[in-house]
DNA sequence: ACTCTTTGATTGAATAATCATTCGGTTTTT
DNA sequence: AAAAACCGAATGATTATTCAATCAAAGAGT
């Protein structure tokens, strides 16, 4: 077994377990068995719970901008580029019903109050922020607060997603390009 | 002090520690600590934690439907009613903070997903749900699936007031109103 | 090839703190 | 005085974290 097979093994069973659980159903004792790792081991990897929580919201992160960025073409219009990216987040999140339950967990804890703000303050450069300018420099959109605009895109569509792995509604291809499309009806002057 | 006096309390309490710590970071001698009443004194009202945190929610959920109902008019047209609701419903959550926290912690919570399925298979007598079957009748929103209409009013509205209280974005009664508008129109066909 | 040594990885029992819940007794209300 | 509300220390289970002991691998010297 490789230097970071278990470090790995360990993050993919805390977000098992927390997207199950919630963080305090969640203890350190039950992520190392689930990662079939002695509890000390952990501990080798990440120096509190705190760290390895932080750690398993990051790999997540990449993996979701990972599978937005595969397939989207700077030089299409804003609106085909708006709808792939809300097609490949909706899918992204429930083809892995675990990543999305974690997600949310974390978006709402206290860890990821300070994470959520950096995002929204700091970076000025991801692939959506770019889009939404680009947009509105264009006089496509509305003219509301960026976080509006993330809240009236980003809303709906977890929202859509908490549905459909709780299985009050099926989410296809089309009922998601529908979806898509009315956010952008929402956004659009 | 009256019977009620002291759950009222204990509810107040569970919902004030819940919504700035979370489920794991809320002991019961906290609550009790808070509320000004012993730890064993809650056992008295509530059964278990679980079932405090249940009637908390409950309390909650009660208090923004009355908040909802106030003001409301049958008789007004579909939109009317809608940007009523809109607004009285982002004024309440903003209005008490903690409010808006705890609900978020609960609907994500294993707590809220059985309550959350309850609500869209069970009640079909609810205000926002005969409304939005009224305006579907009269043609005057797309024909989605009713989870998907509750997602795309519901979804940026609770996003904007997560914004809100975590300070990036100032919410004002022309905001607000924008918001719920734009809301209206990824509705409208 | 064979030992000795070092380094880092891994273990799981021990620790100390914290948790939900209980219960015998006290106070308050009726 | 009976009943109900209330208290808070005690209980037993669970928790995050530590640590002394083992293990695996990789040279280094012979």
């Amino acid at each position: 077994m490789q230097h970071t097979d278990k470090r790995m093994a360990v993050i993919l069973a805390a977000m098992e377990l927390v997207a199950e659980n919630g963080f305090h159903g969640s203890p350190m004792s039950g992520i190392a068995k689930r990662a079939g790792v002695a509890a000390g081991t952990i501990y080798h990897y990440f120096e509190s719970k705190d760290a390895l929580i932080e750690a398993t919201y990051a790999h997540l992160e990449e993996l979701l901008i990972e599978s937005i960025r595969q397939g989207y073409c700077e030089d299409s219009s804003v609106q085909e580029r708006f709808l792939h990216i809300g097609r490949a987040l909706v899918n992204s999140l429930i083809a892995f019903p675990m990543k999305f339950r974690f997600i949310e967990q974390f978006h709402i804890s206290p860890y990821g109050v300070a994470s959520r703000r950096e995002r929204l303050l700091g970076k000025k450069d991801d692939l959506v922020t770019l889009l939404f300018e680009d947009a509105r420099q264009q006089g496509l959109i509305k003219k509301l607060p960026l976080p509006v605009v993330f809240a009236l895109t980003f809303g709906p569509l977890l929202a859509i997603c908490r549905d459909h792995i709780f299985g009050l509604i099926t989410l296809d291809d089309l009922l998601i390009e529908k979806t898509v499309k009315a956010c952008w009806d929402a956004l659009k002057r």
